[in-house]
DNA sequence: AGCACGCCGACT
DNA sequence: GTCGGCGTGCTC
C-alpha cells in the first residue's frame, strides 16, 4: 500500500535569510497547520518560530525536518495580505519573514534560548528553554452559587452578598470595592459559594476617558467639493488615491472625518495614519467626539501587550477605524474603504532601520489591493505627489483658504550676511525684547541635525555644491577636503568665494545647542525652557512642554521641528527661524524642499489666536527659492522651481534611488566590500545594459556611528525597474564577510 | 541572527 | 602543551 501523500509546508523565517524553508507537517498536526498561523521549527542547531506560507509539494531538497508545534489557533493574517507581504519583500529587497514580523504585533514570537544551570551533581548544563511570545491577559471572575449553603464569616459575607446580589464581577472590581480580599475570595471558592472563571481582557490605552460629542462642522466651498469627488470615489468602489492640498487650517481633519462617515455607513473601515505618535491622542480624542464605532489606536509608545490587544481588537472587527503612525499600516483591518495620510510630506512615514518601507508610498499599494480611497493630506505636499497629481495619477483637491478668517503672519526675512556669525540678528533681539514686554511667547526653532561641515561666503551667502549632484559639499576634517558624499566629487578648500571672491569664508555646521544660555543672557528675567529629543525623553515629556506653553509659565521656547508639528499655540506671538541656512545645506538633494515644509510650518504656528504673529526667518540665503516662496505661502513657485530642479540634475520624480550602506568596525574590510560591491554593480550594468547609475562609494557623512565605519553606494534609475533588476542580480552575486553589514534603501528619505 | 567549526596567541 | 580569540559558513 502507498504511503499517504506527505504534508509539506512552506515557511518564512523571521532573520536575515534569503528565501524560504520547508517542513514536514507529522499526522497529528496536519489539519491545523494552516497557512497564516506560526509555527515552531527546528532551525540549525535551535527553535525558531516561523510562518506557515502555505503548502507546498514540491520535492524538497534533500531531508525535510517536522514542524514541531502550530502556534496559533487563527491565522494571523490572510492570503491578501501575505500578497501585501510578499510585495514589500520584493519592493524593499527584504526577507519575507523580517517583513512578515514587522508586520505582526511584537513580542509575539517564541524562540528558544539557553541557559547554564546545575545538575544534581554540581557540573553545569546547558538548558533549553522557550522564551518570548506575548500572550493574552486574563482576569478572574467570580460568580456566586445562590444554590450553596455554605455562608463565610465578616468581610467574606459581605463580599458573597455583593456577589449574589450583583452579579459576576471581576477580582480587579471586587478589590477596588473592598480592598485587599485575596483570601476571603480564596475562602469562598474553596466553600463552593462563589465559582472562578476566566475572562480575556485587553490591555486599553485610552481607559476609562470620556470624550463627549461632536456634529459634522458645515463645509466651506473647496471643502465641499473635495468631499463631493471623494464620495463619488467610494462609491465606485474602486482604487482612487488622491492629494489633499490644503494650506494650515483649511479643515483638511473635517473633509477626513466626513469621508470616513460615508464610508463607515457604507459598511467599510479607515485606516488614519499620522506622522508623528505625539499627535495621536489629540486626532483620537476627534474622532471619538465623532464616531461611535470602535476606534483602534496603533504606535510605538504602546507596550507590547497594549499593541497587542488593539491587533486582535482589530483582527476580530471590533474596530471599524483605526489611528495610528507608520506602522498602523499594517493594521489587520477588514474591507478599508478609506486610508488617510495625514501630513504626508512627513519624513517620519519612512522606517529607517530593519524593513526600510515607506508608509506613504505602501499606503497605495494597500488602498489598491483593496480597492479603496486614498487620500494624501499635506500643506506642503512632497513635490513628487504634487507631480504625480498634476499628471492626473492622484486626483487633486485643493482647500486654498483658511475655515476662520486667520491673517497670516507678517514675516520678515533677516539677512545674516556681513554679520560675522551672530546667533541673533538685531532686528530678531529687538522683537523678542518688545514681545516679552507685551506679554507674548516667543518660539525659537533650530536644527540640530547641522552637524556635516560646510563652507559659506560670509559675505554673499554663496554655499559649496557638488558640481554634479548639487548637493552641498561636506568638509571631511582628516582628508581636508570638500566631498559630495552622492558621488565622491572632491576638492580642496578654496582660498576664497569661488562666487564673489571675498575672502570672508567660513565652515559651518557645529551644534548650536548653546543658543538657550544666550537667548537667557540677553533675557535674564525671561522665562526659557527647551523641546528637543533630550529635554522631552520618556512618557508625558512632550505633553510636559506643551502644557507649559499652553499655560504661560514658559515666555520663550526653544525647539527642534517637533514643536512645529500640528499643534495650536494660542499665545505665541512672535516665532523665529534660527537655522534655515542648517536645513539648507543638509547634504541632500531634499534639502530645499525640506526647508520649504519647515518654514511654511512654522509660520503658520505663530499668531493662531486672536492676536496677529510676527515671524523672522535669520539666514544667508535671503534670496533662496526656498524661502522667498514659503515667506509668500506660494507653494506653486516653489514646486515650479524645484521640479526644474530635479529634472535637471536627475532627481526623483524624474529618477528613483537605491542606497546601498556597508558598515564595518574594521575600516578595510568596509571599504574593500563596498568597492567590490561597486565593481560587481558596475559589470552587471554594463552586461545587462540596465539604465542605470552606479554612484560612489563614498564614506557616509556620519562617518562612524556606533563603533562601525560606513560607506555608500548610490544607485539611479530612469526607470524603476531597472533599478530593481540591477538590486536583485546584484543581491543574488554578492557575496561579503559577515563581519560587513549591507543594508538596502529603497527610496531612501535620509542617506546621512 | 545564532551557533559551531576551525585555525592562531598568552596562560595554568 | 591547552583555553579561547573571532573569521567563516550554514541553517528545510
Amino acid at each position: 500500500m502507498q504511503t499517504a501523500r506527505q504534508h509539506i509546508v512552506e515557511v518564512a523565517i523571521p532573520l536575515p535569510l534569503e528565501g524560504s524553508f520547508h517542513y514536514l507537517v507529522p499526522e497529528r498536526l496536519s489539519s491545523v497547520a494552516v497557512a497564516g498561523k506560526r509555527v515552531l521549527v527546528p532551525f540549525g542547531r535551535r527553535k525558531v518560530t516561523g510562518y506557515l506560507l502555505g503548502d507546498d509539494d514540491h520535492p524538497g531538497v534533500g531531508e525535510l525536518k517536522e514542524v514541531l508545534d502550530v502556534l496559533d489557533e487563527e491565522p494571523l493574517f490572510t492570503p491578501s495580505e501575505l500578497d501585501f507581504y510578499r510585495f514589500i519583500a520584493g519592493y524593499y529587497l527584504h526577507p519575507l519573514g523580517e517583513v512578515i514580523k514587522m508586520a505582526l504585533p511584537a513580542g509575539i514570537n517564541v524562540v528558544s534560548r539557553y541557559r547554564c544551570e546545575e545538575s544534581e551533581d554540581g557540573t553545569p548544563v546547558l538548558k533549553e528553554y522557550l522564551a518570548g511570545g506575548k500572550s493574552v491577559r486574563t482576569e478572574r471572575i467570580y460568580t456566586a452559587d445562590p444554590e450553596c449553603a455554605a455562608r463565610p464569616r465578616g468581610k467574606g459575607l459581605e463580599i458573597l452578598e455583593y456577589l449574589l446580589d450583583a452579579g459576576p464581577c471581576s477580582g480587579p472590581e471586587l478589590r477596588e470595592r473592598f480592598g485587599g480580599c485575596t483570601a476571603q475570595l480564596a475562602r469562598l471558592v474553596e466553600l463552593g459559594a462563589a465559582r472562578l472563571s476566566q475572562r480575556e481582557v485587553y490591555r486599553d490605552p485610552f481607559k476609562a476617558q470620556s470624550f463627549g460629542h461632536d456634529a459634522p462642522l458645515p463645509l466651506n466651498q473647496a471643502q465641499g467639493e473635495a468631499l463631493a469627488r471623494l464620495t463619488a470615489a467610494l462609491s465606485a468602489g474602486s482604487f482612487a488615491p488622491f492629494l489633499l492640498h490644503g494650506v494650515t487650517g483649511s479643515g483638511k481633519t473635517e473633509v477626513y472625518l466626513q469621508t470616513i462617515a460615508i464610508a463607515l455607513a457604507a459598511g467599510k473601515t479607515a485606516l488614519v495614519l499620522v506622522p508623528e505618535i505625539a499627535l495621536t491622542p489629540q486626532l483620537v480624542g476627534r474622532f471619538k467626539r465623532r464616531f461611535d464605532c470602535g476606534i483602534a489606536v496603533l504606535h510605538s509608545g504602546l507596550s507590547d501587550g497594549e499593541r497587542y490587544d488593539e491587533w486582535r481588537r482589530i483582527r476580530r472587527g471590533e474596530a471599524s477605524i483605526v489611528i495610528g503612525a507608520r506602522s498602523a499600516l499594517f493594521a489587520p483591518l477588514q474591507g478599508v474603504g478609506v486610508i488617510v495620510v495625514d501630513e504626508e510630506h512627513e519624513g517620519s512615514y519612512k522606517q529607517s532601520e530593519g524593513v526600510r518601507y515607506n508608509a506613504r508610498d505602501l499606503s497605495l499599494v494597500r488602498g489598491k489591493q483593496a480597492g479603496a480611497v486614498v487620500i494624501l493630506g499635506s500643506a506642503t505636499p512632497l513635490v513628487t505627489s504634487y507631480h504625480a497629481a498634476m499628471q492626473g495619477r492622484l486626483g487633486y483637491l485643493h482647500l486654498p483658504d483658511r475655515v476662520r478668517e486667520l491673517p497670516m503672519p507678517q514675516t520678515t526675512m533677516l539677512d545674516a550676511r556681513n554679520q560675522k556669525g551672530e546667533t541673533f540678528l538685531p532686528e530678531l533681539v529687538e522683537a523678542m525684547g518688545e514681545n516679552l514686554d507685551a506679554g507674548g511667547q516667543t518660539l525659537l526653532f533650530l536644527n540640530r541635525r547641522g552637524f556635516a561641515t560646510y563652507l559659506v561666503c560670509e559675505t554673499c551667502g554663496h554655499v559649496l555644491r557638488c558640481p554634479n549632484c548639487a548637493v552641498t559639499l561636506t568638509f571631511h576634517r582628516i582628508k581636508g577636503k570638500h566631498v559630495c558624499h552622492y558621488c565622491d566629487f572632491t576638492m580642496l578648500p578654496p582660498a576664497s568665494c569661488p562666487d564673489c571672491k571675498s575672502g570672508a569664508i567660513t565652515l559651518l555646521g557645529r551644534g548650536t545647542e548653546r543658543v538657550e544660555d544666550q537667548v537667557q543672557k540677553l533675557f535674564p528675567d525671561a522665562r526659557v525652557s527647551r523641546m528637543d529629543r533630550d529635554s522631552t525623553k520618556g512618557k508625558g515629556g512632550h505633553a510636559r512642554v506643551l502644557k507649559e506653553l499652553e499655560d504661560g509659565t514658559v515666555d520663550i521656547l526653544i525647539g527642534t521641528q517637533m514643536i512645529a508639528k500640528g499643534h495650536d499655540f494660542p499665545g505665541v506671538t512672535l516665532v523665529g527661524v534660527l537655522s534655515a541656512d542648517a536645513s539648507l545645506n543638509l547634504p541632500d538633494f531634499r534639502s530645499a524642499e525640506r526647508t520649504f515644509q519647515l518654514v511654511t510650518q512654522v509660520m503658520g504656528r505663530a499668531g493662531r489666536g486672536d492676536k496677529p504673529g510676527r515671524v523672522f526667518v535669520q539666514t544667508l540665503a535671503p534670496g533662496h527659492y526656498a524661502l522667498t516662496h514659503a515667506v509668500a505661502h506660494d507653494y506653486e513657485a516653489f514646486y515650479r522651481e524645484e521640479i526644474a530642479f530635479r529634472e535637471e540634475v536627475g532627481y526623483p520624480p524624474f529618477a528613483h534611488l537605491a542606497a546601498l550602506t556597508f558598515s564595518a568596525v574594521a575600516a578595510r574590510q568596509g571599504e574593500s566590500a563596498a568597492d567590490e560591491a561597486a565593481a560587481l554593480l558596475r559589470k552587471i550594468k554594463r552586461e545587462t545594459r540596465l539604465r542605470v547609475e552606479v554612484l560612489g562609494p563614498v564614506t557616509a557623512p556620519l562617518g562612524k556611528v556606533r563603533g562601525r565605519f560606513r560607506w555608500q553606494i548610490l544607485l539611479k534609475g530612469v526607470e524603476r525597474a531597472d533599478l530593481h533588476r540591477l538590486l536583485f542580480h546584484f543581491r543574488g552575486g554578492f557575496s561579503h564577510p559577515s563581519t560587513v553589514r549591507l543594508t538596502i534603501d529603497v527610496d531612501p528619505v535620509d542617506m546621512l
